[in-house]
DNA sequence: CTGAAAGCGCTTACAG
DNA sequence: CTGAAAGCGCTTACAG
């Protein structure tokens, strides 16, 4: 426990304490002899402010807090990790929070437990981005917040997201060059605005590439591996089934894959399968499953850098603050058996 | 943002602060009456003590940290999900940080990073929890903590476990009893502690069955499913293959289903296929993976019920505060193709 | 450029 | 059982 207190760095160089919280704080007005006398003590104490004091005196507390809607799933790792890595590099704090819309009482739950926090700010992902309640919660709590991933609908805050519509759009170009013509999709759960998007993304190159799409080949899941089983089976059983299916996260494109090696298909020849997001588990299967690289760690790092922006606070409707970052087609064994056929490959 | 202070509702209520910081805290040597006058003005403020200030005067910063080695295994995300839960119960925030014991100076940035934010408790998940460089930093920090899943190796803490070596003797049993004789076995990381454990676990058991195990037919992965291909591949590979894999963790498991699902053999029929852990990603294949259910969220509960319990600090020692949670068998078809046959079962 | 004073919102230790 | 005083370790606003 550091005893070690802002005043005895201040006697030990021989200054204020007010001055040593100007250097700590990178302040202006020092002169540079004093400064680096400071820093010198700083050093040799190892000496950390106290990050109560801190928040208690002013009106930053160097936390942020991250709130998910399914802590389990492959998609929030990945976004932790992103935000956890960055908030280290800018001495921030991540406090991470289950937010459960099931409950009844969420709205106060939520806003009790963030209360007295002091929040820099939130990061909502899907699907709570496009939670609209939730947005204002936030704005009446005057806390800045910043959205993954956001579907179409707006609201006063930055956010980070990349194009689900042209890289579905993309997924689809890939599958047509394989000569597919038939091509099953599922979609995913309607509360996420990436649904509708990855859909028309889909739908919109098969129009381009003058293929009608036949309905019975489009299928509603829920974003689950179970839903992807259940709606893959129903595509598989037509009469004319598909020769490709489209899966429009990993989870269900890894239950198309538990469904067709079920029927004992093979996989990518008989049946090619394509999932969205590059979870972690799309590498898990044999083949490896086609997917599309979401690169969400480092739309979390983004979201943190626009978060610790101290003009970002007064600006949320600044357009600067909406980012779009790439995205990558990964071509596997799924549905293409030559990108998958070495075990090196892994 | 709450402009709402402990004076306001002192005033309200009719009390002094300090009258309402005992009926907050729930100290006695309140009189009835005036405890619930105080707990109607709270409740119709909506009132919430700033929990900077809280800590600043206390010795208390109802903050909790998770630390992590990887935080997008899914592990670490069941044992998040559970301290989550249980931290909302309690009232209490969870900081969740990762440690990087590559980088060099490691010990430093985690404890920089660690001080200053006067933590109730640290919750070490594994691998972190046999690290006794970090036992002793959070020692010598005076930060109590409690380990998940440790292995043999004591140190002054308490921690909640399970007994792996049984669960891995059981698991052996189910597969002997199915017939087999001739079982590879894949261990996981020499740094986890779980590693010698449930290897322990599967050839004490072998000796229980008058099996002889082939030193050929035990392989050393690292708990990631490249290496339970790779391992696994080499077993197939053998003259006389084993009929069954056990594999010590499910990622390893997946690896192993990969091979022999590229060798085109038939699960279980052919080779039957064993986990460990119960992951999410158990599930998502076909067949799906036969494994040991590791209570993983529940132990994170456990945990954070000893770190928040006020005597722990004291009794760190104490036989107490060393628990064992319950494991289960979870068959499913990657032994038992009954298990799994139809799609219902998923 | 620098510092003395006051205060952030609680709790601790003390007195009654 | 109850409260007035002091203080936790910083920063804000002010003065020079």
């Amino acid at each position: 426990m550091s005893v070690l207190t802002i005043k005895d760095v201040a006697a030990l160089a021989g200054v204020s304490p007010k001055t040593v919280s100007r250097v700590i704080n990178g302040e202006p007005h020092v002169r540079p002899d004093k400064r680096e006398r400071v820093l010198r003590v700083v050093g040799e104490l190892d000496y950390r402010p106290n990050a109560f004091a801190r928040s208690l005196s002013s009106s930053r507390s160097y936390l942020l807090a991250l709130l998910i809607d399914d802590p389990a799933s492959g998609y929030a790792a990945d976004v932790q990790l992103g935000a956890l890595m960055r908030c280290r590099e800018k001495n921030y704090h991540l406090i991470v929070e289950r937010v459960e819309r099931v409950a009844v009482d969420w709205q106060n739950e939520l806003s009790r437990s963030l209360r007295g926090l002091n929040l820099d700010g939130v990061i909502l992902t899907p699907p709570l981005c496009d939670d609209t309640a939730l947005a204002k919660l936030l704005e009446k709590a005057a806390i800045p917040f910043v959205r993954i991933a956001p579907s179409g609908a707006e609201s006063a805050s930055g956010y980070v997201r990349m194009d689900d519509a042209s890289a579905a759009s993309e997924m689809t170009r890939h599958l047509v060059a394989l000569g597919h013509r038939r091509i099953g999709f599922i979609k995913g759960d309607p509360a996420h605005g990436a649904t509708a998007t990855r859909l028309q993304g889909f739908t919109s190159e098969m129009e381009r590439s003058n293929l009608t799409t036949d309905p019975v080949l489009i299928r509603e899941g829920d974003f689950s591996s179970r839903s992807g089983f259940v709606e893959a089976d129903a595509l598989l059983a037509l009469p004319d089934p598909p020769t490709a299916i489209f899966a429009s996260n990993d989870d269900m494109a890894l239950g198309t894959l538990m469904a067709a090696t079920r029927r004992g298909l093979a996989v990518p020849q008989t049946l090619a399968i394509a999932g969205f997001d590059d979870a972690p588990s799309s590498r898990v299967t044999w083949p490896q499953l086609t997917t599309i690289h979401q690169p969400k760690a480092a739309m979390a790092a983004e979201a943190v850098d626009i978060l610790t922006n101290p003009e970002y606070r007064d600006h949320c409707a600044d357009p600067n603050y909406r980012r779009a970052i790439e995205y990558r087609l990964v071509v596997r064994g799924s549905t293409d058996a030559g990108a998958g056929a070495t075990p090196g490959a892994i």
